[in-house]
DNA sequence: ATAACACTTCGGTGAGCGCCGAATCGTCCG
DNA sequence: CGGACGATTCGGCGCTCACCGAAGTGTTAT
């Protein structure tokens, strides 16, 4: 809206879009937010060692964060607990996450090498599934006509019935209401997986029937031998999918960690 | 994936988020990618005097955007023309402003308040109506029973069968296929508007029938006393959406126009 | 051909900002 | 109460980058 001052000036309110994108626009800032797309709450200290920075430089990137409400923040006697502020900022992450172009980056260690093999096979996204699985979950479902392609995916009348026949009440029941499916552009893979009311519920019924678990303070999921029977039965998902790869010895492993941005 | 170099280096792919916000982060070009938001396609030299910077300076900004992706750019002769890259492009940059703080700026003309008011009333978002226009007809239509809040914004069966009744052949035909809807976050009002297939298919409904008529070479939209009747009488919207505020005089009106970023 | 035009290239300038280390504050533990 | 610890404040350093103007390139108009 227009507003007249007392001084006769006139001024309007713009959404200042430079301002949000200058707190993403730092590498540091980037890599605290994807972190915190695991959906969890880290401390400012951790936060500070995996990004490799000093802790006063983490506080002053967290002040800008919360302060730009991208982060939500509860203090805990000497600790600060910082969080992604909502399902929103996820999404929109997630969202410029895979219009971003791609970095070369250093494996420095057989653990760090595990971890990203991990992530690329199955993670969760904030509250779905991402990685190999959520793409292939996604892609299989389309082919089965569960799922039909146009503009984004939508859930088919055969796929309404494939969850009810799971015991997922939501979608199909009322026949006034649409299960709402979104898509998520997976920046593993740049192929996309299943978001939305769906995807979060196809990932809590996973969950609660133990096809997969989640690693605690990780966005890592496995998935379990309940989960390889499932996957396979209900949607005939290819092995190589359901089953980790096994993990590739280094040539050099355990390098120091250098200082930050080398590179 | 992970990669081994020839000196046995380890290398992987990570998606640089830090690089693409950088290229929102700068007021330039966030304003570029703003006027763009209109869907359509701006030479060079247009672009550089609506931000307000030298023709050298606006190339330099359009060389970072195309290279980043974010734009298409086609030369014809003497003339560079570029467009947002694509509707992916474009909802991620109205997400973005939705999620952005609001920031004071200056009213220097009459003009330019009669074109902001005009903005806030309604206006395309890329493929669909946006503005108190579009906020209404959303709003209206969750009302009315034709949506449903849900995870989003979701078609009821009445909706579908509302659009049908319009002649608006998309939704609820084919019994595989579902309406897809998506909502657009509105920087204007902080409101949801309508976007997805269905707002898109509402929008090019309205222009077919002549009941919106969009400016050249802008965003803004205006009612016709068809649309009026239209609106009216297929979703009961109040008529202060319907008719533009009239012009209120400024104080102060043509103040010279001051050098970039003043404040 | 010549001029006007749209855009581009390049050098130089100035401001903004991310970083760290040292000192400090407040909390928790022994 | 004293020491360890997590987080914070502040000063200072160095780099990046947005900006402009002047000169240059290629295209269109006269």
């Amino acid at each position: 809206m227009i507003r007249w001052d007392a001084d006769h000036e006139s001024t309007a309110e713009t959404p200042d879009l430079a301002a949000l994108a200058a707190l993403l626009a730092d590498r540091t800032r980037a890599a605290i937010c994807i972190a915190l797309l695991d959906g969890g709450t880290w401390t400012a200290g951790e936060l500070a060692e995996y990004a490799g920075v000093a802790p006063s430089t983490a506080t002053e990137h967290l002040n800008l964060l919360v302060a730009g409400g991208l982060l939500a923040e509860e203090r805990q006697g000497r600790r600060r607990y910082v969080r992604l502020a909502g399902p929103d900022t996820a999404e929109t992450l997630e969202n410029l996450a895979g219009l971003a172009p791609y970095r070369q980056v250093r494996i420095r260690s057989l653990a760090e090498a595990n971890h990203r093999r991990a992530l690329h096979h199955a993670r969760t996204c904030y509250d779905h599934i991402a990685g190999a699985l959520g793409v292939a979950l996604a892609e299989t479902m389309l082919e089965r006509g569960l799922l039909v392609r146009e503009y984004g995916l939508e859930l088919t009348t055969a796929g309404a019935a494939w969850l009810a026949d799971l015991g997922i009440p939501h979608a199909g029941q009322s026949p006034a209401h649409r299960a709402h499916v979104r898509t998520c552009l997976d920046w593993t893979s740049r192929r996309q997986h299943l978001s939305g009311a769906v995807g979060a519920a196809l990932y809590r019924h996973a969950l609660e029937h133990r096809w997969i678990i989640k690693a605690p303070a990780s966005r890592i999921l496995a998935v379990t031998e309940v989960g390889r029977a499932a996957f396979r039965e209900r949607l005939g998902l290819p092995d190589e999918v359901l089953t980790p790869t096994p993990a590739t010895p280094l040539s050099r492993d355990r390098t120091e960690v250098s200082p930050r941005r080398p590179g």
